[in-house]
DNA sequence: GCATCATTGAATGTATACAAATTTGCGTTA
DNA sequence: TAACGCAAATTTGTATACATTCAATGATGC
């Protein structure tokens, strides 16, 4: 699928996941959808703060259409959420619901690697897999605690995840995952580039590469059944991480998209 | 959740499932979107064709606006995709991509299980799932062979599903699942109406039920290791039907949507 | 005769005027 | 003083004109 393909091409070109650059645009839609979506990630836009198209417009420099359109496609993505009758506000998101997603996602990419291993992987992906973990384990070897070569883990680690979903081979499954991974919060790698100043980052990252290799083991040994239950593990250590960030005020602070979660998780709505 | 909510409201009330009622509405953009996916649904638009704004304008009697609106919403839920650069074409779906479907509800049913076992079912739910098999076991147990209340088991499944997952209690698994249920072959009920002609059918939905109670009896007994791999299995079953329908010529073009199935698996695209 | 380029046509992208609807605020009345 | 209702203003829904881009076809030159 073209999608996929896509994202492992990025991937290797080393550049960052889930970037959203306000790259020159000959679209205007585009242009919207990116500047409304930094403007949310940025905490311009309080959480839910009613967005209107006019205001847009004027902080934009885009007519309605275009704005329009951009507001549908950051409901999609679940950026934002339609307000009473009319009109669209920002999506806050409890720390419950953040913990969901993190376990949808497991759970859907324990059954990309259960895919994976039931079909087996061709030798090219195993190859490029092979490779990735080669390098993340060079990058832990090297990096003194605190480092600063977390952008390129999480870019690594990424490409990990992004290989064993093309190794399923499912646009359907793909199509599913992409969804709950346009949130924030919801990447595999999504806290790693906050947690430099907590104690023990790179023990957690050790320990999350130790379970890659379990997982590339599981998959070459075609052993589905070991391979469905370590993704899905490796997803809750994700949320481990999670629950450090959160607990720190400083880190918070510092995560993508930080100002969507509310503090308390019954709170709102 | 609202929708949920709403989901379980509408059920209770034996209306048919995921119907797409042309009734009169203020708004053209719903107007379109409902046009549209009646046009795709009942083959009126071939699978693979190209749709453009002005052709739909003319046959629909509604400006660009709501329809290049409605069009997004459907390459939303699936039944379109994004042509070459612009435009859009009536999807088609392979019988893998049908099955896939069939395996990521299983398996998102099945955490919603699991997390309805873990946190327990409220006595009120606990109830509601009690009656809607009770009615479904008086429903097999009057109805002969090749009876005609197969629309109503349709829709009473459709409600013991819905009920689990109200049980997960779980917004960011509803949207997931939604986008599936979205497809018309994905829904756990997709395949019942027209099993009438297939010999053996009435024995399915009996397997079937069988199944319910197994899973009801998993939830009541917290037993969320039994409740994920039962509900898994239960979509198995599904796809087992899927199969008996699309070997079954007339059966196969009786089903909704069944136009957007392409009979070979990896043609096309 | 084939290839390349230009011109023409049709489709989508964008902006905006107008209509409908919803919300807000003020005033009046109980 | 509080509540209800009406009116005005703001906001979204819709239609359409205009701009731009893409594709196809034909003509011309090699």
């Amino acid at each position: 699928m073209n999608k996929r393909q896509d994202a492992i091409q990025e991937l290797a070109a080393d550049t960052q996941i889930r970037s959203f650059p306000l790259e020159a645009t000959s679209n205007q839609t585009e242009r919207a959808v990116q500047g409304v979506r930094e403007m949310i990630l940025r905490g311009e836009l309080q959480a839910g703060e009613r967005l209107t198209e006019l205001s847009l417009v004027a902080r934009l420099q885009v007519s309605r259409t275009p704005i329009r359109s951009a507001l549908l496609r950051l409901t999609e993505e679940g950026l934002l959420e339609p307000a009473s009758a009319t009109g669209f506000v920002v999506r806050s998101f409890s720390e419950d619901e953040v913990f969901d997603s993190i376990e949808i996602r497991g759970t859907l990419e324990g059954l990309a690697a259960r895919r994976a291993a039931e079909r087996g992987v061709s030798p090219e992906l195993q190859a490029q897999m092979r490779q990735c973990l080669a390098q993340i384990e060079s990058l832990l070897a090297e990096s003194s605690p605190g480092g600063t070569h977390l952008s390129r883990y999480a870019a690594l680690n990424g490409r990990f995840h992004a290989l064993i979903m093309a190794a399923a081979d499912s646009a359907m499954l793909d199509n599913t995952l992409d969804k709950i991974l346009n949130l924030p919060f919801a990447s595999p790698s999504a806290f790693v580039e906050v947690q430099s100043h907590l104690p023990g980052s790179l023990e957690i990252l050790r320990q999350a590469q130790a379970q890659h290799w379990d997982i590339l083991d599981a998959l070459l040994s075609r052993s589905s059944a070991r391979a469905e239950p370590l993704m899905r593990e490796h997803a809750r250590s994700a949320r481990k991480n999670l629950e450090l960030v959160l607990a720190d005020q400083t880190a918070r602070q510092q995560m993508h998209g930080a100002s969507l979660i509310r503090s308390t998780p019954t709170q709102g709505q």
